[in-house]
DNA sequence: TAAAAATACTCCATAGGTATTTTAT
DNA sequence: ATAAAATACCTATGGAGTATTTTTA
């Protein structure tokens, strides 16, 4: 039994002559002819009765005709599916705490209103949590910063993007009411909290405000969800390092010398594996939402 | 992109290795590379990814795999309904008032217990209106009583089988009180109450017991449902002419001379169509009821 | 270097074409 | 008598085999 015989029968179903039927589908009478006797022969029954000039279908040939006819649509849809790659499909992502905080909601809206055929799925964990379901083929592409993760050259990063750090804390705390830049040592008075930090991004920290800037000292608050910290920020005196654009209802506490660090944010694949066909279109809607 | 190419995929999904999924379906390695290439051609988009020893789905090949797993299975399930025949799949009957009186319960329950796997969809109706429904491909069959339809060169029957008729009253009726065998006279001053009737039965009525055994003139009440004429009887003083199978419930009034008429019902079907695959089932239970 | 997959080629089985007969109206 | 489907026979394309090369772990 083959789709093409299938397509013959749906076709001879419909027009009960097997002369129109053979010019619809492209063939000689005899040959098509064959075609259907061919099915006939190999499901072991009478799929039309041939009652002169025309051809009708025997009880038996209307049970297989539903089948057949849906055989073919899940056919044809699974071929088209080749072409329409990209606009459909499923594309599962794991997320860093930065870029989740920032990319999370504005990423759904986005493909749900412009993407509706692609199902997202958005998986929230540790750099390394991340990776091994990468490696698992659980998850399809990371979105994080890649010096967070051990370098190996089976992965792939593209669409690099630099977003600037900053401390912040709520809008009406005491450090806010001085004028002018801070010392780095006014804001060691406070509770600081972070996500996991590059160790780049330590020694950046180190260069710049001496070693009583080092990160594991300084931050008493670590954790990997950032909106939790946003809102622990929100409500406390704590102050916050992280990503500026994660958290814009915190102010930003402006430092001498001024803070240089920041978070890079990329897509992170495994080499020699094919992309899931999605992932150009979330890799530009990343990039697009990342530079705003 | 055939059935065949889709196993092949389906079994290198499942392998990871050309050489193991070419043994396993019965072909040399070039043969079973060569399918796997023209598939991907086909969807214009990689399935798998030839790393080394290994190959592994693409993100693509993955969703194709889903479809290709549904759309095999489905054909296979197809091809299937070929051989089990008879013990599935669809019948759609007629039946005429006296048989799906006695019919319709029984069959309905053995279908269901014996034959789970085929759907029985019955109609009734008059002679006159199954048979367009027949002719129009409605129904797969009828069971009524030949005679009481215009004979046609488009139509077979088979499965005869004669029920034995009968006056019937319900137990309690005064003509009960009587002994012995009544003249058709007695008869004749309650109400009679039959369905449609054949001619030839309607001969043989006139033939026994005079010109005043006239259906047309005896039966006052006329319907096509027995079941309500059988209330009727049973609440009331009017006699039913019917097959006694029919109404059980009822007593049956002994005449002189007895009572040789019947109804004589038949599987009624397309000549020179095919038959529905499940009628040999529905036509020895037919018969096997009918006796009994 | 040893395995697995891809290429290059050759061949044949089968799907399709042409000519004709059979069947049914 | 005519139109339609089946049959007989022939052809050719594409799928399958053998031998070999290329790739990668």
């Amino acid at each position: 039994m083959t789709l093409v015989q299938l397509r013959h029968f749906i076709s001879l179903a419909a027009t009960g002559s097997f002369t129109r039927s053979s010019e619809l589908v492209h063939l000689t009478q005899p040959a098509f002819s064959r075609s259907i006797r061919a099915l006939e022969d190999e499901l072991g029954q009478k799929l039309f009765d041939r009652v002169g000039q025309r051809s009708e279908l025997t009880p038996y040939g209307h049970e297989v005709l539903q089948r057949a006819r849906a055989l073919v649509f899940d056919a044809e849809e699974l071929m088209a599916s080749g072409r329409e790659t990209g606009r459909a499909g499923v594309i599962r992502l794991g997320m860093g705490a930065s870029p989740a905080a920032v990319l999370t909601v504005p990423l759904l809206k986005t493909m749900a209103t412009r993407h509706p055929a692609i199902h997202v799925e958005i998986a929230r964990g540790s750099p390394d949590r991340l990776l091994r379901a990468l490696r698992d083929r659980a998850l399809d592409a990371l979105v994080l910063d890649p010096r967070t993760m051990p370098a190996a050259p089976d992965l792939k990063v593209t669409g690099l993007v630099h977003m600037r750090a900053a401390f912040m804390c709520r809008p009406d705390h005491p450090l806010t009411q001085r004028g002018g830049a801070l010392p780095f040592a006014a804001l060691r008075q406070y509770v600081m909290a972070s996500t996991s930090w590059s160790e780049e991004a330590g020694r950046q920290l180190i260069e710049h405000y001496g070693p009583t800037a080092h990160l594991d000292d300084c931050i008493t608050l670590r954790c990997d969800d950032v909106q939790s910290l946003i809102e622990v920020a929100r409500d406390s005196d704590v102050l916050l390092l992280a990503v500026r654009a994660a958290a814009p209802d915190l102010a930003e506490l402006p430092l001498a010398p001024a803070l240089e660090t920041g978070g890079s944010f990329g897509i992170v694949t495994l080499a020699r594996r094919s992309e899931a066909t999605a992932l150009d279109v979330v890799r530009r809607l990343v990039e697009q939402l990342l530079h705003d």
